[in-house]
DNA sequence: ACAGCCGTAGCAAGCGCTTTCTATACGAGA
DNA sequence: TCTCGTATAGAAAGCGCTTGCTACGGCTGT
């Protein structure tokens, strides 16, 4: 019923060998015998048995690219700008260099489930992983992950991280994009001190993401750097962790409101959390930011449109995505070293100003 | 290099056909075998050659979800839904029904990209696929899909439509879950219309689309019901066209607003564009909702966060996904003559309030 | 004019797995 | 005790494609 290489083959009067050549493109092949095998395909709508193809070359051509969380936008533009290098036409070059088929896998944060996407494309033999965002710190994930994908490389998949750091045995194997998120962090809080504000809330995320980590490092070291927070135990204080979302930043500022009503300031681990701290502030009778000033990381676009527009931290997370789907495609060079730490950018708007005094 | 099955057999002391059936569990195997093999896999690591096997057994895992912009989370969180029913482990059942690969595959509302996607998908005989979000509507482009779709479900590949009315020529191949946005569209400008609005802006999006059209033709029905736009031409002169983004939003209000400083509300395609609506309007200086109402459609996530809220139409997208990723498995049977409408529901928040009187 | 090349096309051997059909070894019923 | 059904395992034939190697003209160089 399928219709078959071989099938296109006789119909062209040539044998299987010359048409997967013609397919292929990549032995000569006479115009004259081209043209003829193409006609047939087209006569005979033939579609490539990719499972075959890919069974007997030994690779394929799945590229994919996993995410936390695919409904959060600061992923969803990552893949998104990753697949714009990868997958099918419009890639600028017209079907040159090669149709990939970039898949996007959503683990939803889970540790295993970034384990079985991983399986799972390693039995497709995937050409290529992107791994984008945080990573969990768990001591055995790390080593599983660190395993497989050593295993993967080995069989000859590319291995690219966007915006997570590169294992710690990170072997020359991969490419890493790592956002400053340290660097980022500490100079949102610096810009907050040099308001005047020195009662500063942080709502974290999940204390097992490095991403969460490094921003709350950022933030405690430009404390420090003030000389505030380590001594009187307001680090720990005024610090609520909870998951990268709008509930959770609520909650955690209601929280952190209640520890001390004399913050002036509240930080939030991203834009999404922020937007919930907003709320929560407005909720209290507060306003933003003559009572209270909120800032985000990430600057989704959502963020200048909230009122008052919302400072940040910009990331170039289409760019990074960008780059991280050219890696994989193998038509960027990696970094020297391997690993490109990527800028973050304070951006600051209405929703941070001085302190009232008093 | 590679292990392969017949290493384990032969490890396993069993031979290759045993192996193949402990791991795919459809044949009776002493649990003493079972074990051996079972052990085997794991001393060798053998990991199952996807190829191989989807070559020999004429199928594949592969679910791919189409989406049209995936860095806009109104498909992020279909698409991430229906995965949820999907792909990997944590769907519940531990693996029970079979892991699938579900891979969401970006069109970026491209036309061709589509058709491209469609292929790759084809080729790898993947056993669902899952459309996602509003249809370009040329006839051309209609009918190769549908040429396509029609092939692909021949081929026993699963069809669904997600928030997208069904083809034309809907064969029974396909189960379609579709979005009224009709009815939401039109009970928003009714809500408008009721609290004594008579100049309402319409900012749509492009006008290819199947959502941009039912969306408009509610809120044209609305009108029209209350006997407004249609005789005096303010339909067309009130409706501006533009993509699904903010910054279209922001451009289209300005051109509404100048052709005519004295509509009293504005109705966006989307919230996204809702939130670039309400940035003109404010850079315009006027206020919202005294001076001029704003209202959306989808209830993202960050609508509620807007100031004021957003008044919007509310449409189950992680329902609808999650249901559709189950009609791709074959968890759920398919509604009732294929297709069902899924109902919006209106939001009404602070955003719109009756017009100013004078 | 003849050997040797180059440009093309075909042959055939797999790639690693699934599955049908067949074989074997039991225990059970007669 | 003999035959037969049942449970379990193996043999082997592909699945559709790629690719190394061989074959075969016609051209070039001497």
């Amino acid at each position: 019923m399928t219709v078959t290489l071989a099938d296109v083959a006789a119909r062209a009067r040539v044998s299987p060998a010359t048409v997967s050549r013609v397919l292929n493109g990549n032995y000569p092949v006479a115009a004259s015998t081209r043209e003829r095998v193409l006609r047939a395909v087209d006569d005979l709508d033939y579609v490539l048995n990719g499972p075959a193809s890919s069974l007997a070359a030994a690779t394929s051509d799945l590229v994919g690219i996993l995410v936390n969380d695919i409904a959060d936008p600061f992923f969803g533009i990552m893949a998104g700008a990753a697949q714009t290098q990868i997958g099918g036409p419009g890639d600028g070059s017209g079907r040159a260099g090669g149709e990939k088929l970039a898949v996007i896998c959503n683990t939803g944060g889970s540790p295993e489930r970034e384990l079985t996407y991983l399986t799972l494309l390693q039995r497709q033999r995937a050409a290529a992983v992107v791994l984008t965002g945080g990573a969990v710190e768990y001591p055995d994930h790390q080593a599983a992950m660190a395993a497989k994908l050593a295993k993967m490389a080995d069989a000859g998949t590319r291995i690219v991280f966007c915006g997570r750091p590169p294992l710690p045995e990170g072997d020359a194997l991969v490419a890493a994009l790592a956002f400053d998120n340290r660097g980022g962090g500490r100079r949102l809080t610096e810009h907050l001190i040099s308001l005047g504000h020195r009662r500063i809330g942080y709502v974290a995320g999940p204390p097992e993401r490095t991403t969460t980590r490094h921003r709350l490092e950022g933030h405690r070291e430009a404390l420090r750097g003030a000389g505030l927070g380590a001594e009187d135990g307001d680090e720990e204080r005024l610090t609520v962790h909870g998951p990268y979302d709008r509930r959770s930043g609520y909650e955690a500022t209601l929280e952190i409101l209640r520890r001390d009503p004399t913050v002036t300031a509240v930080v939030a681990a991203n834009d999404t959390v922020a937007l919930g701290a907003c709320a929560a502030v407005r909720d209290q009778g507060l306003r933003i930011p003559q009572d209270i000033s909120v800032a985000g990381f990430d600057d989704l676009p959502f963020s200048v449109d909230a009122v008052p527009a919302l400072t940040t931290v910009r990331l170039p997370l289409f760019e990074a995505g960008a780059r991280a789907g050219r890696l994989a495609m193998g038509k960027e060079n990696p970094p020297p070293g391997g690993i490109a730490t990527i800028a973050a950018e304070l951006m600051i708007r209405g929703s941070t100003t001085p302190p009232r005094v008093g």
